[in-house]
DNA sequence: TATTGGCAATCAAGATATGTGAGTGCTAAA
DNA sequence: TTTAGCACTCACATATCTTGATTGCCAATA
């Protein structure tokens, strides 16, 4: 348990450290406390030995651990509305009052915005669709023996899939009996049984009589199913990165960068509470390759009452007095306006 | 003009130096020619005074200039297919061949693949879609006044854009009439017209009738043709840039990313002829603030006989030899896959 | 006349030494 | 329990020296 005083030092540790990047010594410490700088030595020692602190050589102030940042932001954390605060709050609110903006653009905007005002990178998850029912299923006529397969489901998701049959396999009157069978048995069906669903049917009503092209039909189909698995995964300010000191390295720079990429958030981001924000500090975010960053997630709902994300990736060195009501606030936001 | 010894040494310098990233001094070349040292200095002054190379200092060796690489990819380059690059090949065909993969996520892998190989980024550019013509509209009900507007193109694109009516302002059969209305104007109209014809009908054929929500209307169609305009930009790569020597000034590095994730190298890779590689070098980009850089981008049609673009960002010291043969294969293999 | 060997000059980059200052731990006194 | 004082540590900045690759120029050579 730490006392008062041990706080009050591990708090002011944290905040400098976050704003300047460098180790903090006890001299500037004892400056904003009323005791000299041995004691602040002495308290110091033991958040060392404690685990929340750490130093970088034998004569450097102290930095905080993982540790340090997690008490930091469970106990110690108090936000304040500074003017700076107020400023990013109108600016986001300029883009969700702005009606000409769709409402996937005020998503991505306000992901732009987000890296712009933090200087970290900003990933948005769109929403996950695999328990959205099949609604419609339509083909389009494009000419001749081309198709444009539709698929609506009930929160009003749309895929579509160009399909071409050869002459010789089939007519276009039968194509439409498959169709209509198809739409008969998948309405209502989740899409995350579809698969299953499909190959009964197969099995069942259609094999005898269009045996020839069944696979054309189910692979068509499975394609266009596949992409509602598809997350909308949209990552802005990724440059910032290179400004945080921490990600100088080159390797571990690289390793992030490609991490962003290769969209492995998704499981971490998605790996979060649904109603509340999320801080993963260093270890805690399961990234074995980088060890140093900090992934900050709140959740939003769309028009449909769906769950999406939007987290923020840093440095475990992140301002989170500034970032967590700033997330909140825009999550909330966003919201809104994909309610509205 | 350059007489045969003097092209010989600008192009050992410019593949010394792509490979190496080091000033190419005179000794290593008249290793490989069989001149003094001296007498390839004098050529190297006289291509220097020429504005073909330069030097970093006043005793380095020589570094390619613009000048260099133009007249090296115009005149001494020679591709040859190593071992490496028949592995390369192979690697593209599997990709190809594998009749699973949709044909969005083969350009997709494409991108990935070619990055990978060169160590450079990669960037697709989507078919543009501005001349492409309404075939069909259609309103799906979803539920009670929610619907689902579905634009269709004559070449089978899509886009959707949920719409919703306040019960007061008008009923089903009104909006159903309304839609009977434009699928007979619109259709047949090219997108890039749709705007002035929308307005035309509005003031014309239905601000009568329905004024109330004439707004309305003319938004939720908007909203979708203009996703019509969105160019389909993908990114591949990008932490490649940091492996790159000239990448190591984070100004520089950071603009060049943002321009990547900005989107700014649209117009730049659309600027290119239709039907062969084009290749930008340093100014030729255009970008302002990155000068050593290097675009080169190669067409590829879709399986309606779109034009899209595949393009490689890279530094100017990019291996030309190897990348330009690459991107062409490519580019045609992608071709032909999205034909099918 | 074109080419070459030789030589002084240049300069980046690495190695070495030195000083400075911010910071620590420990101890003894208040 | 707190504090002042002191010796010690170590990163960082600065200056100095050394090394080696490379150039331009000039006079000798083929």
């Amino acid at each position: 348990m730490l006392n008062k005083r041990q706080k009050e030092i591990l708090k002011i540790i944290v905040e400098e450290y976050v704003r300047t990047a460098e180790p903090v010594g006890s001299k500037s410490i004892c400056e904003r406390l009323n005791v000299s700088s041995a004691t602040v030595r002495n308290e110091m020692a033991h958040l060392e030995k404690e685990g929340y602190l750490d130093k970088t050589h034998s004569s450097s102030g102290r930095v905080p651990l993982e540790k340090g940042y997690r008490y930091y932001v469970e106990e110690l954390l108090q936000t304040d509305d500074t003017e700076f605060e107020k400023k990013a709050y109108e600016l986001v609110d300029n883009i969700f009052q702005n009606k000409i903006v769709a409402r996937e653009d005020a998503i991505k905007k306000a992901c732009s915005l987000i890296s712009e005002i933090t200087n970290y990178t900003t990933v948005v998850l769109g929403p996950d669709s695999s328990n959205q029912t099949v609604s419609k299923i339509e083909l389009i006529n494009l000419h001749d023996l081309e198709f444009l397969m539709i698929v609506v489901t009930d929160t009003g998701h749309v895929e579509t899939k160009n399909v071409s049959f050869n002459e010789e396999e089939v007519s276009i009157e039968e194509i439409m009996k498959v169709m209509d069978i198809l739409n008969d048995v998948l309405k209502g069906t989740a899409l995350s049984e579809v698969f299953t669903k499909l190959n009964y049917i197969m099995d069942n009503h259609l094999v005898q009589e269009f045996l020839a092209y069944r696979d054309s039909i189910i692979n068509n189909f499975l394609d266009a199913f596949m992409k509602f698995a598809e997350t909308n995964y949209y990552v802005s300010g990724s440059s910032n990165m290179l400004v945080q000191p921490e990600f100088q390295d080159q390797n571990k720079l690289k390793k992030l960068i490609d991490i962003l990429e290769q969209k492995e958030l998704i499981k971490i981001i998605k790996d979060t509470p649904a109603d509340s924000v999320s801080i993963k500090i260093g270890s805690e975010t399961g990234l074995e390759s980088v060890d140093n960053a900090t992934i900050i997630s709140v959740p939003y709902e769309n028009e449909r009452g769906e769950k999406g994300n939007l987290a923020l990736v840093g440095p475990t060195r992140m301002d989170y007095k500034r970032v967590i009501p700033l997330l909140e606030y825009i999550a909330k936001d966003l919201s809104k306006k994909l309610k509205k």
